[in-house]
DNA sequence: CGTGTGATTGTTGAT
DNA sequence: ATCAACAATCACACG
């Protein structure tokens, strides 16, 4: 019996509470390379993170009262605007989820690791 | 017709 | 340990 409720990290994530990066301000070169028909049936996907489903609520609600808004870079702004006002509790529900999410996803990610080397290691093959 | 881009933060993987 | 890129949300605009 695990009980959610127990899930409450005494820290939220090492990354919530960690320092500003010394030295490391640009964290966004981002060129998207998006893979139009390629798919990799290896390389399982990262699993949403806890703010992704928290926007997925907020998202929904925002619109009911701001139908006029377009969506995406206003909901952006204002869901991680929301989300650091956020109180730990309330986030931690949303960091429950990505827990078990990520428990999926890892193993997931040790079987992907494990065909790889059964005789996947040459993907250049085909 | 199809895909890329626009911002948000978290999460994971690799070096 | 730390960087780096990717994860979904919608709507529009360009080729």
């Amino acid at each position: 019996m695990k009980t959610r409720s127990q899930t409450v990290w005494p820290k939220p994530l090492r990354t919530l509470e960690l320092e500003p990066r010394p030295g490391s301000h640009k964290r966004r070169p981002r060129p998207r390379p998006k893979p139009a028909g390629k798919g990799d049936p290896r390389a399982p996907k990262k699993p949403p993170s806890a703010f992704f489903y928290f926007m997925d609520d907020f998202r929904k609600t925002y619109q009911q009262e701001n139908p006029s808004v377009k969506s995406l870079q206003e909901i952006g702004k204002a869901c991680g605007e929301k989300w650091n006002t956020m109180a730990f509790e309330e986030k931690v529900k949303y960091y429950d989820i990505a827990t078990e999410k990520r428990a999926e996803f890892e193993k997931a990610r040790i079987e992907y690791n494990k065909k790889k080397e059964s005789g996947e290691l040459s993907e250049e093959s085909n």
